[in-house]
Parts: C-alpha cells; structure tokens; sequence
DNA sequence: ATTATCTATAGATCTATAGATAATGC
DNA sequence: ATTATCTATAGATCTATAGATAATGC
C-alpha cells in the first residue's frame, strides 16, 4: 500500500480510538473493537501501537494540550485582566461545547489510574508554568488596586473551572430528565455561559472592607456601604 | 452458621464490593476481588446477588438517597430561604467530604451506563418532586420581593452542584499537584465551603448598575430575616 | 528488503452456574 | 430440610504475540 495509506490506516485507528475511548472509556473499549470501527484486524492496533495503554496514552496526551492550549494563546492578548479572564473562561466553555465528553475522559482516568495524574502535571507544569505565574501577578495587582476582592487565586480558578465543567457532566442526565435535543442543550449551554460569567464576576467584585477578610462565618456580614 | 453470621458475611460481600465500586468503578471491579476482600469464595458474592450488576445496583440506589436526603431534612426547617439555602449548600458539602469517591461513582456510571439514568431520574422524581416545588415556590418569592435578582432557578442549582462537586473531582489531582495531606486537604475543604457561599450569595444578589458600588438595600446576611 | 496486514493462538482474565459439602433450625 | 459455603468448570471475553502473506519501494 502506498504510504499515503498506510498513514490512513493508523490514522483511522487512532480516530476509531478517541471516539470510543471518550465514549466509554479505556477500561470498556477493546482494541478488538477499535479494531473494528477502524476497519481492519485487531493486530494491527498492536502493531502501530503496540500495547493499548500506549494508544491510550496518545491520545489521552493530545487531549490535554487542547484543554490547556486555549489559556496559553490568550495569555498573549494584551487587554485588561477582566476583559482576558472572561475570554478565557469563554474559549474554555466553548471548547467544550465542541468536546462535551472530554471531562468524562478525565475524570474517568483519574479513578481508574491515578498514576495517570502524573502525566496531567507533567503537561500542566511545561505548558501552563508561566501563564500561571503570569496570572497570579496579574491577580494580585488587582487586589492592590481594589478593583477585584482579596481572595486567594486557586479559589477563581477552581470556581471557573468546577461551573464550566459542571454543565457537561451534568449533561446526560439533564437531556434525559428534561427531555432535550443537542440543540435545546446548546441553547441552554449559551445561556449558561453567560449565567457563569456574571457569577464569576460577582463573586470576584470588591464588596469586602479591605482587611476583614477573616471567614468567621460563611456568610458575608458587614457587606455594606462601599 | 447462625443467622448472625449469615447476615455478616452477606453485608461483608456488600461493604467490600462498596468500597471497590467507588474506588476503581463497576467496570474495573470483579466479583473475584470483592469475594477475596470479603473472605469468602467468589461464588458466594452470586448466590448472595445473583449478578454482579445486581449487587452493583443495590448500592448504587443506597448512595442516590445518600445524596439526596440531606436536601429532604432540612426542607422541614422553617427558616427563611437565604439561610436555607446556605444550610442546604453545606449538607451537601459536608456529605461530600465523608463521601468523597461519591461523584466519580455517578459520574463513571453516567458514561459506562447511560442506562442508570433513569434510575437516578426514578430516585429524584419520588424524593425530590416536592422539594424542588417548594424550592421553585420559595425561589419566585423571593425574587417578587428583590431579595435575590431575576434568574432560572436551574442556573443556581447548577451552580451550587458544581462548585460543590468541583472541590471533590479535583481533589485527586489537587492533593498530587501541592502534595497535600488528607488533613491538608480537609483544611482546604473547610476554607472552599466559606468560598463557595460567598460566591453563590453573591450570585443571587439583586443586580447592581454595572460600575457602580452602591450595594443595594437589602443586605445579604443570613442571619436576619428581612 | 521492508513495511503493512492477516490468521491463529496462548494465556489471562472474568462471570455465572452446577453440583458437592457443611452448618443450622426444626 | 434448608440455607450457606465451597470446588470446579464452561463459555466468553480480551490482550499481546508469532508467524504467514501481501504490498511497496529500491
């Protein structure tokens, strides 16, 4: 076969794997059934790739530059802190709007094979070490200037994170409860992203005296004139 | 053996399989595994649950009611709704911190099985149909009155889910990443909870002019009823 | 000569059941 | 007599590899 196949055929393989591996998961596909989809015999999964965990494991890699890609290329943008952070909580959103089951795929592994969590700090350490510096710095300047609450960085970015997410592992369940189409859930999915927005912001809004942070209770007494 | 031993080494079967599932999922978990942690033969594990999906189920539904039942109880309290909410917010929480394997067994479920949905619709229809009335009923009332700003009630469900839920998915990667301790961890824990009631009270506030400061006239306690 | 693909199979699971044996309650 | 437990095993996977054959590039 010409290289040009050849290159088709692991290509295939590799694809028939992503879809079935978001789908179920590593555990509940078998390379007998990659094999399938993509159209020829289970040895050949092993012969370009030797073992499924090294399959797996390729794709699992490129799926985590896509999640984290989005924040480095914004980074770059020279706007204000604000403006940048809703860009970037946006292009996060939107980016699984188009994977819905990436955090399945995550999360997933992360019960499976713990030792999987490794490779995310590897991939998170190289590629996101200076745009997490880079925010931080920015984060504290606006504490300095009261433009955004005192608060400790790793709470937005938990937050951002957890509401995002939140809306596509609830996903299947609220299809299937509220009786939905992709499309009334992409619809949804629009209105809940700009739902997130305004929490987000509101909750980073300087409505605190300076100084009194002290969490003595949950909630926020002594929010008053400012 | 007498009937005390009986119910021991069938509840044995139960608690071994329990922490399997929500440890490495249904998937990943044999009945081989469960009997060996069990101290008894594997056959056992069938005789007692005649398949392993049974015995999952089983658990399963316990842990749905688990979930559940926190929002249930405190629904009776007769306290006004902010401070409801809060209360509600961090039963939710706290179970979480008991339970922390609990979202992953739902959500690994979600993808392997999307079947199981409708047992978790089946669970929330009978135990939460009329909480959720009363919540929607309360939730209306309060915006009439502008206690809290114009919005769906799902966006606030949603909300308090993901912020709860994200604490705990992250957890795994969290603990690697800063090399925490569980006590580490508990203390996060404790500092998240105060974080995320602010962020969703603060989420729920009437709207404010965008740039402008002026709070609104209702302050935003919980302690005091307006 | 090398690379891609296939067939066949070893070896390791794992689930579920059949059938034997031990314990228990009348 | 019934219930609990065990041993053994059928049958269904599934992964990974060995070894044959076909295609391709010199």
């Amino acid at each position: 076969m010409s290289p040009e196949t050849n290159k088709s055929m692991e290509e295939a393989i590799l694809e028939s794997a992503e879809r079935l591996f978001l789908e179920k998961g590593l555990a509940l596909t078998s390379t007998t059934e990659i094999a399938k989809k993509a159209g020829c015999n289970q040895a050949l999964v092993h012969y370009y790739f030797r073992t499924k965990d090294r399959l797996f494991e390729e794709i699992f890699q490129k799926k985590i530059l896509l999640f984290l890609s989005l924040f480095v290329r914004i980074d770059n943008d020279n706007i204000p802190f604000e403006a940048k952070l809703l860009r970037k909580m946006e292009s996060h959103f939107d980016m699984l709007v188009e994977n819905p089951q990436l955090p399945f795929l995550f999360l997933n592994e992360l019960i499976t094979n713990p030792a999987r969590i490794a490779i995310i700090k590897d991939s998170l350490e190289k590629n996101m070490g200076a745009v997490y510096v880079q925010f931080e710095k920015e984060f504290k300047e606006e504490i300095q200037m009261g433009r955004i609450r005192e608060m400790q960085p790793i709470h937005l970015i938990l937050s951002v994170f957890s509401l995002n997410l939140g809306v596509f592992l609830i996903k299947p369940m609220m299809m299937k409860f509220l009786d939905m189409t992709e499309s009334d859930f992409y619809a949804f999915a629009q209105q809940r992203k700009a739902e997130i927005a305004t929490t987000i912001l509101n909750s980073i809004k300087p409505n605190i005296p300076p100084g009194s942070d002290i969490p003595s209770e949950h909630t926020r007494t002594g929010k008053k004139s400012q």
